[in-house]
DNA sequence: TCAGTAAGATAGTGACGCTATCCAATGAAA
DNA sequence: TTTCATTGGATAGCGTCACTATCTTACTGA
């Protein structure tokens, strides 16, 4: 396949190809001449790949390459690939890194009574988005809106289920290679899904509360 | 207040103040005189607001002035002014609008069936959000992602939960005339909390799926 | 009175994702 | 064999956007 291919067939124009092959976000096509380059199947994959971090998941250029080299993953094997690359997405957006200060320090803490009431194993965590987290709560307080443990509970819950129907999805593409892959597209492509479906929730929740209709096809309050 | 002293309290500098007065974020302080203007508590209730949508929810300054502008809401009542103040924030990034392709139609199908199933009233849920998530699905497919309705499932009832979560906590703020600045700015900043649970409670899943632990405290598998 | 400071207007900056242009090598058609 | 559109690759430029630096003018307070 040439360039030209490739971008027909993945709908990004030949000179952002080119770009993404400068920044190394493409491996280069396999040289046939100097002045020739095939590409194949693993490019049109990879490209749509990019294209869903960059455009999708709003990622920087160089973040996706973090991401992207993570996904190579150099002599490792799977899992710690997979772990290094989702390791590398950006969890959402930071606020530049304030200094350790007390809404930082507060933060911390009912994070880690939430991990702790969850039976989560804080070694197995990944740091980038426990900072994340820690950050955005801190964020929340410093901006007036005090919450504790209790108040992450619900949310920590319903990320669980999430988390669930995310390993569900997986596992029905276990094409190995291409596993690792999925995992990152998914996590990104479902971000938008899950914002948009709260949204749509919260809308209908609201309807619900202001006319007192019962929740039609749910069993119940907070059974969780 | 003068201009300094609202910077310092709020640890936004002068100069993006003026910037955010400029491009009308801000309401114009009350003039002293010609060269001296006095801004209150609720400028600084509104510009952390202004600081939480353009630095948390990543939006675009023209948007945060839509919302801004829905959530004055010229002579509605409260609900109307939230409904229009939520419908105007971007549910997530939205790839550039595809013309109507078969990807399209067959979102906006599984969507329609994921909502007859849980019972919600098409006529009461956001466009925006609607929109945007049939285009996110849409790319889903496009990329090689096959999914449906129920895939889709899980996912919203999650939602469902969190959108109640969401509203309980906003019951906590009744201040009526600050409480629509308050859905906003908590749908706003708790989104990089879901997502960095979700990242976390990813993490916790696959070690779980890998070593065959139990799941602590729950009840089975995916009994949906 | 007069230095200092404040508000407002205007132009500039830096980052970033992408694009337009140029060049030399190539290879299919004549 | 000759021709010429096409390709890959290099370089410089563009448009957007959030912010910032500077300048002007008016006012304040010692």
């Amino acid at each position: 396949m040439r360039l030209a291919e490739l971008s027909e067939r993945s709908g990004v124009s030949p000179a952002t190809i080119k770009y993404y092959l400068r920044e190394q976000l493409l491996p280069p096509g396999e040289l046939v001449t100097t002045r020739r380059a095939e590409y194949g199947e693993e490019h049109l994959r990879r490209l749509r790949l990019v294209r869903a971090l960059i455009q999708i998941g709003r990622m920087p250029v160089a973040t996706a390459r973090e991401v992207l080299v993570a996904l190579q993953g150099e002599g490792l094997d799977q899992n710690s690939r997979l772990g290094l690359a989702m390791g590398a997405l950006p969890p959402g957006a930071e606020p530049d890194p304030e200094p350790d200060d007390p809404a930082t320090e507060l933060a911390r803490q009912q994070v880690a009574i939430m991990a702790e009431e969850l039976g989560w194993n804080p070694k197995e965590l990944p740091v980038a988005a426990h900072r994340t987290l820690v950050a955005a709560l801190a964020t929340l307080a410093r901006l007036g809106y005090p919450y504790d443990a209790a108040h992450l509970r619900p949310y920590a819950r319903a990320a669980v289920r999430i988390a669930e129907s995310d390993l569900d999805l997986l596992d029905e593409y276990d094409t190995a290679l291409e596993k690792i892959e999925t995992a990152v597209a998914l996590t990104v492509l479902y971000e938008p899904v899950l914002l948009s479906l709260r949204r749509l929730a919260q809308a209908q929740e609201s309807h619900r509360r202001q006319h007192g209709r019962l929740r039609p096809g749910n069993s119940g309050e907070g059974a969780v």
